[in-house]
DNA sequence: CTTGACGGCGTACAATTGAACGCTATGATG
DNA sequence: CATCATAGCGTTCAATTGTACGCCGTCAAG
């Protein structure tokens, strides 16, 4: 049960276009990213090695490329992130972390009303 | 417009000490963590020490220890980390947040209801 | 074939983070 | 008063993160 390291917050943003490709050589995730991001080919490279080390990628050759893929499902891996940011942020209540949003930060009016609509969807899925 | 750096994890465990105690000096912090988090005097003395200079304390004199107390509002600071979370993680897209929770992680029944009341009384009172 | 571009792999390197030590001043106690 | 514990302040130190470079092999174009 060791858990895998966390992935840091550029690996995520690099991870999540692997995820959005369903895999990726080097070369496909730069050219996903915003160019205002402004990352060399050499950055997203350790990105993704990183990512394989900390066992959310792996890795085939293909011609003269690797292609990365993911190991784990992207909702377990954000599960993961937020489950440990609302432990450490919100006592572990995802309620607190809803609440930030609804009274601190505010939503507005359509976000509201989306967001019944989830809810709606979501009980009439369970019963 | 200078940011203050964002504060580490460790810090922000500390930092939201503080702010129930709405000020506190080391032994106040170490006394009010949960003891199996282990963490020694100095170090959370570092904690303290690293979030007045990042710029979330103030620290005054009080006999011979130092008193630290907020000098941002900690919605304020919670909103910049989510902020920054919800963009790296979510294309900055709060309701994408709220989909991981309904529908991968699932809400429980009790946490669909909370939700919901938040949501109404969040209505009525701003409009 | 030679050359140049592209990519892999190892390496670098400063900043930040997680955690704590040592020296020193000071206030409480025998 | 002498001693001891406590707290401050400056430092340390390894690991992680953000970002990239250099060397080396290979494939494609002249």
């Amino acid at each position: 049960m060791s858990k895998r390291p966390a992935p840091a917050k550029s690996e995520l943003e690099i991870a999540r276009i692997v995820w959005k490709l369903g895999g990726a050589t080097v070369r496909q995730v730069l050219d996903e990213l915003p160019p205002e991001r402004g990352l060399d080919f050499k950055t997203v490279q350790t990105y993704l090695r990183r990512l394989e080390a900390k066992g959310y990628l792996k890795t085939h050759r293909e011609g003269r490329s690797n292609v990365y893929r993911p190991t784990v499902r992207p909702g377990k891996v954000i599960g993961e992130v937020m489950d440990d940011l609302v432990k450490s942020l919100f006592d572990g209540e995802v309620l607190s972390l809803f609440q930030h949003f609804v009274r601190d930060r505010g939503l507005s009016a359509d976000e509201v009303q989306k967001l019944r609509q989830l809810l709606d969807q979501a009980e009439r899925e369970s019963q």
